[in-house]
DNA sequence: TGTTTATGACTGACCAGTCAGTTATAAATG
DNA sequence: CATTTATAACTGACTGGTCAGTCATAAACA
């Protein structure tokens, strides 16, 4: 009796949505356009999603289910721990500069406080799951002395600096006419860096 | 109506519209709200300045100029690169890892793409001078035979990257709950990692 | 007195969310 | 096959509230 299944509507809702709240951010992103941008009204746009809130925590959460498996390897346990930050640094790298993915981290850092809520769940569930890998690794690489004994803990987080940097000059300081960073150079530098720090023979120097 | 000197008025309002901007974002935030804060009357805030957006610009003119100077070192010339860097990422990390500091960038980071003459200028001012600083000392350490021959340029990226999350950590993921993080063993853990990355005798290992 | 500093009250635009009503179509009927 | 029916998918037009920015007026000073 009804009409089509449109199968693929979450989907055109989801492209639209992170075309307008990434140009706009999410308070000065209006409804109406997220549903033209879909071929849409902004009735039949409430009709998928109950509120701008929820279209938005429904975005984050198709991301990060899209994005962590690919970013965290599955088998951690006797892959050699370089090889493993190398490939971690480089998906990640490689992700996180699209502008449709660094899209939910950009909103949670500029407008996350005020949605505790949200950003609690992308605390939860992408943060401290890229930075639990990282650390376990670290750990394998020390106990393995393929590593020194370094703060794992903080270790990781130099390790998302680099990328979230990168994500950050591709997606905002690069459209407003900074110089462009060559993501794979990019790359390279940053695991060069990371693994020259992690490395046995090496201290902490000066 | 009293004619009290108002001197410290723009003081007065800078301290309020950082308090109302890191909570809300700009776009969410309300010059009621900023006005009420400084004990002032929304019109008396339009009558120091024209517009939300440019009460934004001057506050991140005003914090670029507040901390640059206390950031970069004036003379790069003749310390040791190990010192300088060190020096750097302690000052930066314990500046930004402040709301009040971790404010201009976070909003840069999330809303700017509404705005690209501010990130432009923002780019221009503060994140192109650090970088800068940064990118020299790596050349002038591996003139001087202190660091190994890297890629200067995306290597003082990755520095900045650390000093990024660090702030990003403590103003954005802490209050929602994550766990806190040491900033003065982040700032070891990152020098560390860093200079042994940077240091003669590292390769790039894997 | 005139000038400067202040404000409460106002306005015009904007926008999230709603609703009464329309359209398309699968299936039941003849 | 043509026609009716049931109903999910859809929409234009509306509302209620919010908020940046303005202005007429008042108080404090010189």
């Amino acid at each position: 009796m009804p009409r089509q299944i449109p199968d693929d509507r979450d989907e055109t809702i989801f492209r639209a949505a992170r075309e307008v709240f990434a140009a706009q951010g999410f308070a000065a992103a209006r409804m109406d356009d997220i549903a033209k941008a879909a071929g849409l009204s902004k009735a039949t746009l409430y009709l998928h999603f109950a509120s701008k809130e929820e279209l938005f925590f429904a975005l984050t959460q198709e991301l990060i289910d899209r994005m962590l498996p690919v970013v965290i390897p599955s088998d951690i346990g006797d892959v050699p721990a370089p090889a493993l930050i190398r490939q971690i640094i480089g998906t990640a790298m490689q992700q996180v500069t699209r502008p449709d993915v660094a899209l939910v981290p950009r909103l949670v850092i500029g407008e996350g406080n005020r949605f505790p809520d949200l950003v609690a769940y992308y605390q939860e569930h992408a943060v401290s799951r890229i930075h639990h890998a990282l650390q376990t690794i670290i750990e394998h690489g020390v106990a393995r002395g393929e590593f020194r004994a370094v703060d794992a803990r903080n270790s990781a987080r130099s390790i998302m600096g680099g990328i979230i940097v990168t994500a950050i000059w591709k997606t905002v300081l690069e459209p407003a006419g900074a110089d462009s960073v060559d993501v794979e150079a990019m790359a390279d530098a940053h695991v060069a860096m990371v693994l020259g720090g992690l490395q046995v023979e090496a201290g902490a120097g000066s």
